[in-house]
DNA sequence: CTGAAAGCGCTAACAC
DNA sequence: GTGTTAGCGCTTTCAG
């Protein structure tokens, strides 16, 4: 490699002092009109670029902020990755994606040797418990529901339960007065879900029943097979996200029962493929894109007061609390879900 | 902060010098074995974690590799990156994501700043062209058909034009004569698809037709009503991608045309919706994840390859020359393709 | 084989 | 207001 230009050479072309150059570069502190453009028009003509490695060195900051997704293929986190994109940008900070079925524990290690300010962990995060506390005290967040708390981050996330309940409604209002819920016991989605369910459809007076299922295409299939297989048969199922809504999909398929003709079907997450409109999937929306957006201001917020405070590490002395934010989530009826057949009024 | 451990510290705990710890720690060198288990011990009970800073400064390599994803929301890349990062890491290299569409040219700028030691360019990183000049010279190997083409960069990539072929040959198989593609000019894998498309329905008779659209369902929906109103109304439809054909699948609907009963649908991409058994979409599997496989050893051997020579920088002297990898499509039929109704045979 | 010393490029307290 | 001077934590020659 040519010997990459360094502040030194900026410096050294615009006629000025290193330190001179770093304050220009940066629009910090007091430098002369005529040397701050001198530095600028050195450093673009050098095609100056800082060094990272550098710059955190020196400051003891890196500006950076470790995102964990849980798993590319479930495109549920696009949203969030945006709105908190859009929020660590308006706080200075850059984002740093990873994935955690990729690289696991492997992925935390790595950005606590990049040194990022803070840490978003966006989903489920299965089996994350385990590098939880290697976190250090590290300023962190969790967007949606994850398995396993981190003490002391902040949790924001669609509340669950209201989203499930207007699910319910929905269908109540269609006449539907036999529902099966397709759950995903053991998740906290899947709990806060089928506690709305169950909660609203005792209201409504629903005839409800639950199938314990899961959070994928597969587990959606069986749980579906065995509700549907019922006497009588359910009128409309909900599915506790999208992914098992799809296996359900099948399931009827299979079953030869038509949707909504036969069964009507709502899901959860009003992921892009339930939005298809080939595929029509009735859903909700869980906010996600606003979820990103609140982390992000929180989290900016908790590293501006950590690097307050000279102290914080062991004893935040329950200054910060676990806070919990629920955002409403919105229904989305698309074509998946209809008044049961046979209807009476 | 509460001073984090240094390397300092965890020598002085071993009773070693700095660069004895330093080198235990990373097993170059050689330390004797005492020494060794000292330091390792030291740095667990310290829980010690290596500043990538610091190291990047003192070694002048940061060890990772930025990836630069076209766009989140379009699941075709995940595969890639999985093979990337098995690839990757292999290698000693960790990788970077950044999703292009939501950061733009300041991606690249970022990477370049963190000086990660090359770039993998997945998908077509639409309006990257301005962004590359900026690269300077940094090893890259681009993923799947760019808009631009990096000079100097490998491109790993299936090969649209036989998998295009092969969705003819499957459906002129099943018996379709009149099959009408909706394309996506301007863009390299809609040039390629179609040109597949068009040479393998010359060679076997088919009666072809191609209405221009594009890689979004939108764009897709759209062509495919025009092809659908044709008289006569082809009997099988290939869309460029997935999207556009779920696109298509809507067209379908919308005229009450069932899929496959009145007209067989295929994609391209294997898309995890297409998956979805409630969709059955047929559809081509681009070996994606192989691709990245490919990218991450090519450009792990380019970066090698730039450590070695001190040269490199302006002057590569085609050296390197802009290979181009072309692995095999593979055809995934499914439910969306079937003999068109009323074949005489 | 192991310890001491010289930076890497930048920032941030310093005096000038 | 502006230039000078220490480091930041680590690697890596280079003597010992």
């Amino acid at each position: 490699m040519a010997k990459s230009v360094t502040i030194l050479d900026v410096a050294a072309r615009a006629g000025v002092s290193k330190s001179a150059a770093s304050l220009a570069l940066r629009g910090t502190g007091y430098v002369s009109e005529a040397k701050r453009r001198a530095v600028l028009e050195a450093a673009a003509e050098l095609g100056y670029r800082p060094n990272a490695a550098a710059r955190a060195m020196g400051s003891a900051r890196s500006g950076t902020v470790g995102l964990i997704l849980d798993d590319l293929r479930n495109p549920w986190f696009v949203p969030a990755v945006e709105g908190l994109s859009d929020g660590l940008h308006a706080a200075g900070l850059s984002p740093l994606l990873g994935d955690w079925r990729l690289e696991g524990a492997a992925l935390a290690e790595r950005f606590l040797e990049l040194r990022v300010e803070g840490l978003v962990l966006v989903g489920t995060l299965d089996g994350a418990e385990s590098a939880l506390p290697a976190l250090g005290g590290l300023p962190a967040v969790q967007v949606g529901s994850p398995l396993a708390q981190v003490p002391g981050a902040a949790v924001v996330t669609n509340d669950d339960a209201e989203g499930a309940r207007r699910v319910v409604r929905h269908l109540a209002a269609l006449g539907h007065r036999r529902i099966a819920h397709l759950s995903a016991p053991g998740t906290p989605v899947g709990e806060a879900r089928q506690a709305g369910f169950e909660d609203e459809a005792r209201r409504a007076g629903i005839e409800a029943s639950t199938v314990p299922g899961g959070l994928t295409e597969e587990a959606g299939r069986r749980a579906a097979l065995e509700a549907l297989r019922k006497d009588p048969r359910p009128t409309a199922l909900f599915a506790v996200n999208d992914m098992a809504a799809f296996g359900a999909l099948s399931a009827a398929e299979e079953l030869g029962l038509g949707v909504p003709g036969d069964v009507s079907l709502a899901g959860y997450d009003d992921t892009p493929a339930a939005r298809l409109r080939a595929v029509g999937l009735t859903s909700v929306d869980n906010a996600s894109r606003e979820a990103g957006r609140v982390a992000a201001d929180l989290l900016a917020q908790r590293i501006a007061g950590a690097r307050g405070s000279g102290t914080g590490g062991t004893d935040d002395g329950g200054a910060e609390p676990t806070a919990v934010v629920l955002l409403s989530p919105e229904l989305k009826a698309r074509s998946s879900t209809a008044p049961p057949t046979g209807v009476v009024r």
